[in-house]
DNA sequence: ACTTAGCACTCAACATGCCCAAGTGCTAAC
DNA sequence: GTTAGCACTTGGGCATGTTGAGTGCTAAGT
């Protein structure tokens, strides 16, 4: 039996069953797919194709079903990518050009790669720690509470309310942000640890306290400016997709809900922008998306944008979205 | 008949079905409440209530379930709210406590609230309309490019990058800035619409210009500040609740994705704190709710809480974590 | 004027048995 | 290595029967 033919089988079995939702068989196959064949050859093929792990019967006597095994195997060796239609790359370049806010733009973004895909969407703020310092602001809000905001060049604000332990003084305040103003505009956010010590060393005494509590929600800040936050849009895809297919959506709506557990699943996708990378059913560390695969990739300096849906999902017209939406994002965003 | 059995037999129908998921017969009610009446009479109460619309049967050989009528009659004059468990309360107490971020609280409110009721939980970003303005920055990101930022007194910050039409100076930003600043720091966010022209009518005619886009990007924030923002939590609830009930959850989902839709349906409420406002099934004026039913209140200065279910879910308890958080976040926040 | 026991009736849910179509694996021939 | 043919398996659909919960009504009891 040709290799090539068995290679080729598998990726008419995943496609068929993509798009019919149904186990697929022999005869089936050799009817829609000019495989110059018959169908009792196709049998064969499908026993070694079975005895290989790559695909499984439901029970005795339906066709067959791609196993987690074998989708990695089409979306590695076997798929091609699909080209957006005209229509779709309109639609990327249209909605990302309004030249906005990060947030905005994520948001959007976010939005279009659901619909684009008709999956759940989500996309991870931007890595940061390259960010310059812009801008540093403490406001009183209250005689002992101080806000503390930190800008960057890229546009991302951070805020935080901190507790000082006891009043503090107007003026007191204005100098600290001078000196704090002085000393760390222009430095990278992530440089800001060892950075900020010495400036709160410079200080008089007599202010050295507040200055270790503003420099700890500064740098706080710079932590959180990392934003290990996530974005998402079209979980009712979810729903919609399983109409009459049951994927239990409940351990899904869970995993997504746990920003720690998505950002952990991204995380450990790679994050070469010019590939996505796909985390096939029970790859998955999470239990819960058992049953889900996840296609990703990295935008900018290593932040992460894809797409969650079912193992059965067609792999290359998402991974291209995936990828041509990530390289909108990168250009935009700046990479 | 008595008219008080009556109100009596619909609560033990609403009371049974909300627990036991099942239509309820005349038989089971006389065994599980103890009304002094048998089934028969029990069963002529039915056929009255059923007449009433007020219950109604899936078909012939069924128990009866609550219709919204039924529903809303126990919500307006039946049910008695039960107190919180000590537990509950001092989950509320506990997690509301940390004196942090107005982000923060809120995120953690919407996540207690939805593990406390089970439900799918909503916060709406509370008015800051009597907020007033506590600071303004511009920041210069790119030549054309400027961020301006808008600090309220009560710790929330709005950003918003505007785009100058031409190259903008820093020397102009930095004098627009200290122009700003001295007239319209103390102000009211609501009244900054009025404020702000007459700012820029007293800028030098070189820089009224851009003042101008800059007053216009402090205006977009002051209405953004309104914070025409909600949050969710707990939506994998609609998943499990529903797990041998199909109520089609697609809708739901949609509908809570569609911000707008959430911010109607929150606004057309009640928001009187001390009470709850309920609004059940096919009342709700977005079709994907109809078997969802909605109860929230206000709190703070007219922003709202409350949850998202199932219609059949219980509105006692409910309506009474909704409230008791409420009144939470409304002594926190400051109403 | 209510309440109640009794009874005939209805109907979803479950079970049983049957058949069919789809699909497989195997063997023997090409 | 491919193919036709065939026996075999099995889930799904369908028709049929049974059960039990639940109703509505009537007639009798208070």
């Amino acid at each position: 039996m040709s290799e090539p033919r068995k290679l080729e089988v598998l990726r008419a079995i995943v496609e068929d069953y993509v798009h019919s939702r149904e186990p697929v068989g022999s005869k089936a196959l050799v009817e829609r797919h000019h495989l110059g064949v018959s169908s009792a050859t196709i049998r064969n093929d499908m026993a070694v194709l079975e005895e290989e792990g790559l695909i499984a019967a439901p029970h005795t006597s339906a066709g067959r079903i791609p196993t987690d095994k074998g989708y990695r195997l089409f979306v590695d060796r076997i798929s091609q990518v699909k080209p957006l239609s005209a229509a779709e790359r309109r639609a990327i370049h249209s909605l990302l050009e309004g030249p906005d806010d990060v947030d905005d733009i994520l948001e959007r973004t976010v939005r279009l790669l659901s619909q684009l895909t008709n999956q759940v969407a989500v996309v991870q703020y931007p890595h940061s720690n390259r960010a310059l310092v812009r801008h540093v602001e403490f406001v009183l809000l209250a005689p002992q509470q101080v806000l503390v905001v930190l800008i960057a060049d890229t546009g991302s604000v951070g805020q935080k309310v901190i507790e000082a332990g006891s009043a503090v003084g107007d003026e007191a305040l204005m100098q600290l942000r001078s000196r704090f103003l002085g000393s760390i505009t222009g430095t990278q956010l992530a440089l800001l640890p060892q950075v900020l010590p010495s400036v709160v060393a410079l200080c008089p005494p007599e202010l050295r306290g507040l200055a270790q509590t503003l420099a700890n929600g500064l740098q706080a800040l710079s932590d959180t400016s990392r934003e290990e936050r996530i974005l998402m849009a079209g979980t009712a895809n979810l729903a919609r997709s399983n109409v009459d297919f049951p994927l239990s959506i409940g351990p899904v709506l869970e995993a997504l809900e746990e920003q720690v557990v998505m950002l952990r699943l991204l995380s450990d996708m790679g994050d070469d922008p010019r590939g996505v990378t796909v985390s096939i059913g029970r790859e998955n560390p999470y239990d819960g998306l058992a049953e889900a695969s996840v296609v990703a990739t990295g935008y900018g300096s290593g932040a992460k944008v894809g797409i969650l849906g079912p193992t059965r999902m067609d792999y290359p017209t998402t991974m291209a979205a995936v990828r041509a939406v990530a390289r909108y994002l990168s250009r935009i965003l700046g990479g």
